[in-house]
RNA sequence: GCGGAAUUGGUGAAGUGAUUAACACGCCGGAUUGUGGCUCCGGUAUGCGUGGGUUUGAUUCCCACAUUCCGCCCCA
């Protein structure tokens, strides 16, 4: 037997109903909001991600899809959805004659080759925004905005931590007094974190065995680094969101994995019950982005949601997702002649806007009740031949059980009228 | 890349080195020959993740692989 890969899923069935909600809410916040919706490419060129991600990050290092094509092309199955979006910006040149900024969504399957566990697959779907060429902090506003009233109609109650690394020049800077701050205690720090001196520094703030120590707790922050203009822009940002009631929390350990960040960045977590604190998006502006991957001197914020953890999140609050899961009729027959005008009436029935079952399996008459009720069919409509003679047929209502004979040109108005 | 646990039918599962692999749900058939849902009766794994090995005999023991779940790294 052929199974599935390690870390992919197939979603069917009442999964699939919920996903189809939970697009739509998306949609809908996407129009509102006044993104437009893209698609890209599932792979691109390896040297896009590495550019755009960050060569040193360990999500290019050893958790990309890479493959050579037929033509020997070095492709990358996408990690992300932001370096494609950077990528289409660029070639299209929309730079060229860009009177308004350029807002778009994406809601798409990503890749990465990790050891799949709780809510982490190998194949998984981010949804996104970006929002290209606007460094106001109207911009981060109108992201975060976004990203927020999204889960609040999902029915999660999140808390958005934010933080800002401040142009390259704090960053470099913080990294650096962090760096000295930390390498004297580098004894005193777990066998984890003395790697992560090297390799991303950064990160020992989040180590779950380190970070409520007192090292940590009294190392250098990143606001501490801020130069003048990356500090307005950021009391700028707190000053929009008190306005428009977005609750946040400033966390100076808040740092992020991909490497071209700058300025705001942020994460949104929801209490889960049996999960604990679950982050379920993140984004930040990257307003270098663009020009390293030979674009013009770009800024750009953006934004990506898990999907599957957002779904597990649902799942685990206990929210309610609406599935359509009933049928509006269930048409019944049994001899041939009745099978034909069967055919006939659920075509004519589906066409005006009823959702119509009738049985496939020749199953006669017990066995087409039972599938009503599988379906949960609301209407039943019984053909027998004798009633057909007469250009009738029996339609039974499935909750009161009560059954009118109704002529075959009246089905229609009479299920609109009951309905 | 590292570590732990698991894998029995459509589903939930019990179980054993050797006669027909419990039980329950579901499904199919019958009692009820074209108006069901209750009830009763009967049927429903030539098989115990896949491939090897040990053995007179393996679903049970051993090895490898696959997938799943949990944790680490990493990320979100």
């Amino acid at each position: 037997m052929i199974t599935k890969q390690k870390g992919t899923y197939d979603i069917s069935g009442d999964d699939a109903k919920k996903r189809e909600y939970v697009n739509e809410i998306i949609r809908g916040i996407c129009e509102k909001y006044n993104y437009n919706y893209i698609e890209t490419p599932v792979f691109e060129a390896s040297e896009l991600f590495h550019r755009s991600v960050g060569e040193t990050s360990d999500v290019v290092k050893k958790e990309t899809y890479d493959f050579l094509d037929r033509g020997e092309r070095n492709l990358t199955l996408r990690p992300e959805g932001t370096a494609g979006v950077a990528r289409w910006f660029i070639e299209n040149k929309l730079y060229g004659n860009m009177t308004e900024p350029v807002k778009v969504f994406y809601n798409e399957k990503m890749y990465r080759y990790e050891r799949p566990q709780s809510g982490r697959n190998r194949e998984f779907t981010q949804f996104g925004v970006e929002f290209i060429g606007s460094d106001d902090v109207m911009a981060d506003v109108d992201v975060i905005s976004l990203a927020y009233q999204t889960y609040s109609l999902l029915g999660l109650d999140t808390v958005i931590k934010i933080n800002s690394l401040g142009d390259t020049e704090s960053r470099d800077n913080y990294r650096k007094a962090l760096v000295d701050y930390l390498a004297p205690h580098i004894d005193e720090l777990c066998e984890d974190c003395k790697e992560r001196l090297n390799k991303n520094p950064l990160r020992v703030l989040d180590c779950k065995i380190d970070g409520d120590s007192d090292i940590i707790a009294s190392a250098p922050k990143t606001t501490q680094y801020l130069n003048q203009e990356s500090l307005d822009r950021y009391n700028k940002l707190k000053d929009y969101l008190d306005l428009l009631e977005i609750p946040y929390e400033e966390d100076d350990r808040l740092v992020r994995g991909l490497d071209y960040y700058n300025h705001i960045v942020f994460e949104i977590y929801a209490d889960i019950p049996n999960v604990g604190h679950l982050a379920l998006g993140g984004g930040g502006r990257y307003n270098g982005l663009i020009k390293k991957l030979d674009g013009p001197d770009m800024p750009a914020v953006g934004f990506a949601m898990g999907y599957d953890r957002t779904m597990l999140a649902i799942e685990e609050a206990g929210n309610n997702i609406p599935i359509k899961k009933d049928i509006d009729a269930y048409v019944m027959y049994v001899s041939d002649s009745e099978k034909e005008t069967a055919a006939f009436i659920t075509q004519n029935l589906r066409l005006n806007g009823f959702t119509t079952e009738t049985d496939y399996l020749n199953k006669g008459l017990k066995g087409e009740f039972k599938s009503a009720d599988r379906f949960n069919a609301k209407y039943l409509v019984i053909l027998n031949d004798e009633d057909l003679a007469k250009n009738e047929v029996n339609v039974k209502d499935n909750v009161t059980k009560e059954e009118e004979k109704v002529n075959i040109n009246d089905l229609i108005d009479y299920l609109d009228m009951h309905d």
